[in-house]
DNA sequence: ATCGGTACCTGCACGC
DNA sequence: TGCGTGCAGGTACCGA
């Protein structure tokens, strides 16, 4: 599910509910999600007031008057806000967290669900380990920084999924911005002519964009935190598209295993 | 230091 | 209809 853009609109619709409450109680029971003492998580959130909310990489960093709450959602995790924790539509045997909200208005819950349990939840004194190594954000990067760090011998696609490069890019967005750049998901990154290198990055930045204000992509049941699906599904070119004719030259699409992802491209596009 | 492969968990689509 | 297989937006960890 979630990518940058899912996270940053998952974050936007969170704002105007979670700012500035106070969490009353927290239960969690998954040993995946929350692995450690959950007990004592629950027991560090309970009477904490949220600060503020925000999107790093793929993270979602809740500031605390007392240190700071931090979610991945993985694979299939969503946070959704409810008028109460039994509203039955929203919960289920996935429902690994429940973060109960001050009474004195709604939403009066915050849910956790994550049926595959890659997403996690942690507590730290301050910024997280796993948000502290992640690369730049690749709305924020010069395209002087980006050509400095793509010189590695790694191959592109690999190189985008990987989180210390850029923090926030997944497998669509990575199929995305390699097929509107014209570059080969093989291609090696130090290998990159400095202007294929400005064309990707411009194309990345555009797509993301353009996904954040679509409110992401819903492939099966992404949804942000009211509820609401994505639409830049509909404007993908490549990823899911395996066989389907390129919208620029017809060619069928391709799909192709690296680094054990599912990988989507036109064999006429993007040459190596 | 980097890179690629594997493991983690559940649900679903597909082929037989 | 039922069952086995492979695949799915993710990251961490291991060994080369």
């Amino acid at each position: 599910m979630p990518e940058l853009p899912e996270v940053e609109t998952v974050v936007r619709t969170l704002v105007p509910h979670l700012t500035g409450r106070r969490i009353v109680e927290a239960r969690f029971d998954s040993r995946f999600v929350t692995p450690g003492n959950r007990k004592r998580l629950a027991g560090r959130l309970a009477g904490r007031r949220i600060e503020s909310i925000q999107r790093r990489g793929k993270f979602i960093q809740v500031a605390l008057d007392q240190g700071v709450l931090t979610i991945h959602l993985g694979m299939t995790g969503s946070l959704r806000v409810a008028a109460t924790a039994d509203a039955p539509a929203l919960t289920s045997s996935h429902t690994h967290g429940i973060f109960t909200l001050d009474p004195t208005r709604e939403p009066g819950v915050l849910l956790y669900n994550d049926p595959r349990q890659f997403g996690r939840i942690e507590w730290t004194p301050s910024v997280s380990p796993r948000v502290a190594r992640l690369g730049p954000e690749p709305l924020d990067i010069s395209l002087e920084d980006f050509r400095r760090r793509l010189k590695r011998r790694a191959r592109m696609k690999a190189l985008l999924l990987n989180q210390a490069f850029l923090a926030g890019v997944g497998n669509i967005y990575a199929d995305e911005s390699l097929y509107a750049a014209g570059i080969h998901p093989l291609a090696i990154a130090a290998r990159l002519k400095p202007e294929r290198a400005a064309r990707l990055l411009g194309a990345l930045q555009e797509i993301l964009r353009a996904a954040i204000a679509c409110g992401g992509s819903s492939i099966s049941d992404y949804v942000d935190a009211m509820g609401e699906k994505g639409w830049f599904q509909v404007e993908h070119r490549a990823y899911g598209r395996e066989g389907e004719p390129c919208k620029v030259c017809g060619t069928p699409i391709k799909k192709i295993l690296v680094a054990q992802r599912g990988t989507h491209f036109c064999p006429q596009c993007q040459r190596r």
